[in-house]
DNA sequence: ATTCAATGTTTAGCCGCCTAATAATCTAGC
DNA sequence: GCTAGATTATTAGGCGGCTAAACATTGAAT
């Protein structure tokens, strides 16, 4: 098999230039891509341990902490210990950080055109049920 | 829309587990991922320069640069200055460089296979083609 | 009560990407 | 010939990932 061919190759590839794409977008609005994935979770939930950070993002717990740091000094996010458990800490969004919610998703609609650009919105509908799939095989 | 069902959003994360898979597996033979694609260029075509490396990688000249001084203190590479233009230099293969070649050859079959794992083989080729698609539209 | 394993955070350090800025060389234009 | 601009390589530094290792706290087992 010709490795310029196989799926691996071809995703590798893909991923630089859509890494790209999405960090040069979040930057606008004075985040970086990191940032937003950890923004996203605290959306859904606020007030989560580093850990529940970590695990629901498939993220190293290291990756999150930097990531939290620069969130900290951005004053999106507060770290409050957390009292039931001497360990572990709980992140809170700020104004600012619920506020970055609306920019975020207003970039976001711009980088999903950027990205299925050039593919129909089949097409968008199948190559998003093959990436489903692809992550519940958790790869 | 919801950004979690977009195809950014699904790419991004699938990016993050589809890199460690990589990453994990072409350490096993003493290399990291960069270094793989790096090689790939000279495997195809010895003594580029870094210039021409970086265009066809899509990468920024530092990366190279960067991944080029791994690959020399592994001895995969050697590094010579190009005759006809003082500013640039010429990359080459070492014997251990060109046989990585059969070495990551035969582990690119088994990140091929966890990759695709879960998708029957017209899966694949869908896949395959919307990927090449996207590249294509460069993005 | 003590000890020991497990858990959560943090630090240090590595690779994969990038941009900005330097230095060196080449190329044009005058 | 000389200068000005373009090109190539390199260095410095930053974010996004990781592992390994240190640390504190918890919890369980004796």
């Amino acid at each position: 098999m010709k490795i310029e061919e196989s799926v691996s190759y071809l995703l590798a590839k893909l991923t630089v230039a859509h890494r790209n794409l999405l960090e040069k977008s979040v930057t606008q609005v004075g985040l970086h891509s990191g940032q937003v994935f950890v923004l996203m979770e605290l959306w859904k939930q606020d007030g989560q341990r580093q850990i529940d950070l970590a695990d629901k993002l498939n993220l190293a717990a290291p990756t999150v902490n930097k990531i939290l740091g620069g969130l900290l000094e951005g004053d999106y996010v507060t770290r409050e210990r957390y009292e039931d458990d001497g360990r572990s800490t709980r992140i809170f969004l700020t104004d600012k950080g619920e506020n970055a919610k609306a920019l975020v998703e207003e970039k976001w609609t711009e980088i999903e055109e950027q990205t299925v650009l050039g593919m129909s919105s089949t097409e968008a509908l199948i190559f998003k049920q093959l990436l489903q799939k692809l992550m519940g095989a958790d790869l």
